[in-house]
DNA sequence: TTATTAATCCGAAACGTTTCGGATCGCTTT
DNA sequence: AAAGCGATCCGAAACGTTTCGGATTAATAA
């Protein structure tokens, strides 16, 4: 392995200038800075990241806890997450380090971290709006980034999707065409997510003169198809009356809601609307439903790098203010809804 | 944050004698071992993983490199394998690192890990017979540890399960009850596991007598519900004789088969029987399949200790020869196998 | 008594970087 | 001619460990 003191000895020039050249800084001539550039990579140098780490006290490395039981969502959307970040981080050279631990040990896995000192940043998905991990690595003067707001005055870097707006624009989609009853299935009710969009929903019944019908709406821990699929054969079968739409909070409770109606004997669109917000999972495509499915949507890959690019920021040291990054979803009719034949 | 310094000045001993108690090396008193112990715990101390890797090597980290396009399996499934590697590495003080690699740039992705030389070891799954990852690392000297063997003469752990003799037990079981056109449809033909199941598919067959043909068998590179819907489809309609039983190599595969079934109108198991093999994913629970279905059982998360074990015994130094695990899977008999009413 | 040994301990160097605080030199201003 | 300045370079210390090669002491063997 070559080293610093390799090239410094090559060319007679000191470590120190050596080491100014290849990190860039601004004294040192732009000549000898091109024949230690030249010999790094003859002598296919890289640095020690170690002892770069020692003396810096930055470890090129970046970390992501998750629960055993996997929180709200599936192995596959997990998959797609790390994914993503692991090839965004690899391009500011920070290597991802995954850390699995049991639900109920979590706080402890980031204090045994944040005592080691080994990582430079966290990225919390699914942040609540109280959130304990959020707190603790606040307190320690970690930076993190969050996906999904939190209600706590922290001051780190936020990347989120507008879910009250995109709530909306599903809603007022549905109202125009003429729905009145339409029914909310999503995920947890204590996420900053979920917050906003039973915010957007009970607002737009309003603006739409419509009685907010608690019956009409159901949160679930685990946002999957048997959730879907459970909840809307509850609403369809309580003997009052029926929703004649569906918002779901993704693609797979509207995937379990279309095997319901199939059951049930209801056809899509025609007896009854469906809506989802699409986070473009390739095993749930959208556009491969049948009929395909009116969405809102925010691919969840396009997360991964201004996550990234904003604790990458955060750990540069860049005032927290600037960093806050809400993505807008796009709204996309296809053949899930239609308007409601009185 | 407390260094050794710390605490060899608290105690008045020297930093020397401070590493070497809480390292537990033998020239240190019993006595003054406990203080030191008591002053660490006290002062909260965690050795600088950093500063120990300069002078030691070793980096207390582990990597996996996966391909962007996930290869043979699914998201859900690595997502199983990632979790279980690193719950597991953590026993052991590792952080485990997830390099996601555009796939025709895997090999690059190794060779500058390796360069960077920041690494303690690696984890392959799906090892081929000839294996450019594999070699590389052994070329380097660096540790890694297989899941599946791999034709190659390297020195390294492998862990794997007994592909011969689990293929071996299912074509028995049909075989005992009667069946003789046993189709096998599976993964990709170049990967060990896929051998070894093809060879003892066609020594089944040779000892019950029954000539192999060829088209009762299908590899595909993916083993997906599609694979296994599209060939066993294929195999009903191809005018010749329909086989009276699949085996699968997974659960994905025989979803896939039943409802290919369905379809067409055939009943599990009065017309056809279904095997697999089962690596005991939550999300396709073999006990769940109506009906039943009968497997060969070894969970995937059962792997992830011995390839941890392995890996870091490699690391440590010790004899390869003594590193290799072959586990045994169970052969389970539920209600999708039945005689062959002829 | 002296030499040997075992049990404990320690000073100092080393790992490969970064960075602080100058040093040198030629040019421009006063 | 002196002072000031910008461009360019460098020595040495520091980061927190581990480890090599002894040093010290007391007990044991000769």
């Amino acid at each position: 392995m070559t080293t610093l003191k390799d090239i410094s000895r090559k060319l007679s020039i000191s470590v120190t200038t050596v080491s100014r050249a290849l990190n860039g800084y601004s004294d040192v001539n732009e000549e000898t800075r091109k024949r230690i550039h030249q010999a790094a990579v003859e002598l296919n140098y890289r640095p020690n990241q170690f002892a770069r780490k020692l003396v810096t006290g930055r470890s090129g490395l970046a970390a992501m806890v998750l629960p055993d039981d996997f929180g709200i969502t599936t192995r596959a959307i997990w998959f797609e997450i790390l994914a993503g970040l692991s090839v965004e981080f690899a391009k500011h050279d920070i290597d991802f380090v995954l850390k699995v631990s049991p639900t109920d040990q979590i706080v402890n896995t980031y204090q045994r971290l944040i005592e080691r000192n080994a990582m430079d940043g966290f990225v919390i998905i699914a942040a609540l709006p109280k959130d304990e991990r959020v707190s603790l690595l606040a307190r320690n003067d970690v930076p993190l980034v969050l996906h999904g707001r939190s209600e706590q005055v922290v001051e780190c870097p936020v990347f989120d999707i507008n879910n009250y707006e995109l709530m909306l624009q599903s809603m007022q989609h549905l109202l125009e065409i003429g729905h009145k009853r339409i029914a909310f299935i999503g995920g947890p009710a204590n996420h900053g997510f979920m917050i906003d969009r039973t915010r957007a929903y009970r607002s737009a019944l309003a603006s739409g003169g419509i009685p907010f019908n608690p019956d009409y709406i159901a949160c679930g821990e685990r946002m999957t198809e048997e959730l879907g699929m459970v909840n809307s054969i509850r609403m369809c079968r309580s003997g009052g009356e029926e929703p004649t739409a569906f918002v779901c909070a993704n693609t797979m409770i509207a995937k379990g809601i279309y095997s319901a109606m199939q059951v049930l004997g209801r056809n899509i669109p025609e007896d009854v609307s469906v809506v989802a917000h699409d986070d473009a999972l390739p095993e749930y495509r959208a556009v491969d439903f049948r009929p395909a499915l009116t969405v809102t949507r925010a691919p969840l890959r396009d997360s991964s790098r201004p996550l990234v690019d904003l604790l990458v920021r955060r750990i540069r040291g860049e005032a927290v203010e600037s960093l806050t990054e809400i993505q807008k979803a796009e709204f996309i009719v296809r053949n899930s809804t239609s308007a409601l034949n009185q």
